[in-house]
DNA sequence: TTCTAGTTTATAATTATTCTAAACTAGAAA
DNA sequence: TTTCTAGTTTAGAATAATTATAAACTAGAA
């Protein structure tokens, strides 16, 4: 009891903390994606009919593909662009690497230590690198 | 004058080879992607620009992403997926890697050889790797 | 030359995403 | 507490990329 209001807090504070208004939505939008430890893979789809079962209020669309948007810019979630013409999302913020089934469609996570890197070239002149990811399609 | 000649016949021994039929757009579209040595990147809609210049006969949308998906399947393309809602396409068949400015939102690309990864995990059991693409996102 | 499977085409349909503008609400201030 | 308003949510429209449809066309075998 005791630790579910934490949990509430907690969610609470981390959106305050980025400057977003912890409105019913966002906390609703953040237990599905935050409460538990396991972290996971998802598309706005899939967000939003996990949302939709369990008997909760309904959200927009609008506000779901919103608040995605907005958790991304606050660094709660990475966006992975593997697919063509969808967008997926991770709740494991770390850097990491995936596999992505193309039979499918779905991405392992690859933790960070199980690809090692001894060459790797620099920036072109004046740009700076923002991060650096594999990807290793996959099938049967 | 011959080796234009041979290069139309390169062309459609190509395309015979993969069993498409040679057909005046299939040959007017591979013309753009294939008949200077250097390779590139580029979209349907790039794609469908470039070609409506230069004052060829109009070849429908609609014919463009049936030819590039041809040509993908064919193993005369290679399909990259970097980018939120559109399909970049590229005439580099060799294994590489690239850069993707997410300012500008170009591609470049890096040699093979110029990443080296001395550790690499295994294919989960009952798959295989089909291929391993590194991705350095850059910006200013 | 005939014939037909394969191809092209204009256009409609679909899908994911973004935009709009009106209604609602969190929470600061009175 | 009540008032006020900037920030947020919402339904629905708009956009953009892509895919489907089905009628007209054509490469090339016979
Ligand atoms: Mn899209
Ligand atoms: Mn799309
Ligand atoms: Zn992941
Ligand atoms: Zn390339």
């Amino acid at each position: 009891m005791t630790k579910f209001i934490n949990q509430k807090n907690d969610i609470i504070n981390k959106l305050r903390g980025s400057g977003l208004r912890p409105t019913k939505q966002r906390i609703l939008i953040a237990k599905n994606l935050f409460e538990n430890n396991r972290t996971f893979h998802f598309t706005i789809d899939s967000l939003n009919k996990k949302i939709s079962k369990k008997g909760n209020e309904k959200i927009s669309l609008a506000t779901i593909y919103n608040t995605v948007e907005a958790f991304t810019e606050a660094g709660y979630l990475k966006e992975i662009l593997t697919s063509k013409n969808k967008s997926y999302y991770d709740t494991n913020i770390k850097s990491h690497h995936h596999f992505y089934d193309e039979g499918t469609k779905e991405l392992t996570d690859i933790n960070y230590n199980q690809v090692k890197l001894s060459k790797v070239p620099m920036a072109p002149k004046g740009k700076k690198i923002k991060n650096l990811e594999v990807v290793i399609r996959i099938q049967k």
